[in-house]
DNA sequence: ACCTGAACACCGTTCAAGT
DNA sequence: ACCTGAACACCGTTCAAGT
């Protein structure tokens, strides 16, 4: 099987979903494709290339915006389409914030966001500041900056513990309600799920107001 | 003058100032500071913990809670102290965001910020709720995946313009009306700071709300 | 003309040798 | 005991040599 542009992103991605992008490397591709490092500038013309095709494979797998429902179905079915695809492939928020410029694909996806905030009875002015307010939600980053309750796992003394629970007395108060909360669920730690779209629909229900009162 | 870990993380905040995280190696510290790569590592153990330093300093830049005043408006001015530390140091939000667990500075802000939240007068769950819907706007992240006006400077002639308007209809209305907006005003491009306290002010007044409403 | 090995200019970090 | 140069195991990419 001679290599090919989608033989290399194929394995790119597998490898980037495996091992995180920090574990990509031209070389290590090359390997796993069985093949001199040097073959893949054949078909890619440096690593910055190679990572914005990366992505625009991840975008490709977001559905188009489905049409017969109202703008806020559309656009929260949309958006939580792009988190599903993001979620298979976790690297690819940090890959889109390191490039300098958003990829034609990208870019297409923005274009067709704004037009359904338009078709939504939107106007210009309350679109161009929607999009913004949702900023990277859009492509349905979570932007958590931590897990609250990975840190607080079973492996962990009391003596820490209760250490923690000094330095930090608010944290530790939620931690302990949600796990309280969950006591009868399966597992521990919030439902990240429902926290984004929680948030979704807060920006959603916030912006239809505004809409509504111009 | 003796080398410190202060006098460290002073040159290695300085540096990613200047050059961007991408810029600075260990070796290209030890340069500035005129001294030989392995001399850093008698002040910090490694790459990742002098990264977290680097953090720390930044978030120690934060404002402290203002006293006196609703939650409100203690919590939007602090979030917008947070966003001006970081917009001093553009690298900050990036490093975060690799880094694998946040900094006990991070964590002490965190708590902080819930406590501000529970104080007025949030619930448990609510507050949960909200510090995940809030996310890194908290710590004044602006989360931009591309600044839209910055493609469309006078470096771009108008057969290329006209391919734009072809394939990103909406886009192209948006980066007009914007640009129309401001044709008094200096420069050209969207008002940053604007967009960023539209949407704290949305995700705050989203928030009372419900609380009000429990 | 095409392919590719060696080489270049980096990187973080280890480790042994020198003081 | 402390400091540090050389070395190791990487990296993306250039370039000339080999076919």
């Amino acid at each position: 099987m001679p290599l090919s542009k989608e033989r290399v992103l194929g394995a790119a991605v597998a490898l980037a979903d495996a091992q995180g992008v920090e574990g990509l490397s031209m070389r290590k591709l090359a390997q796993e494709l069985g093949v001199v490092p040097m073959a893949l500038y054949k078909h890619v013309a440096n690593k910055d290339e190679l990572l914005d095709a990366m992505v625009d494979v991840v975008v490709g797998e977001i559905d188009p915006p489905a049409g017969g429902t109202d703008w806020k179905t559309a656009m929260r079915r949309r958006v939580l389409s792009a988190r599903g695809a993001l979620l298979r492939h976790p690297w690819t928020s940090r890959v889109m914030e390191s490039r300098a410029s958003p990829t034609p694909a990208v870019l297409a996806y923005m274009d067709s966001m704004i037009g359904m905030f338009r078709a939504g009875g939107f106007s210009i002015d309350l679109t161009h500041h929607a999009m913004h307010a949702m900023g990277s939600r859009l492509l349905g980053f979570s932007q958590e900056l931590f897990d609250e309750t990975a840190d607080v796992g079973p492996g962990m003394d009391a003596e820490t513990l209760r250490e923690l629970a000094g330095a930090f007395p608010h944290i530790t108060e939620l931690v302990v309600a949600i796990t309280h909360d969950q006591a009868s669920v399966v597992g521990v730690g919030c439902d990240d799920q429902f926290e984004f779209e929680f948030a979704l629909d807060l920006m959603l229900d916030g912006l239809e107001r505004l809409r509504d009162r111009a």
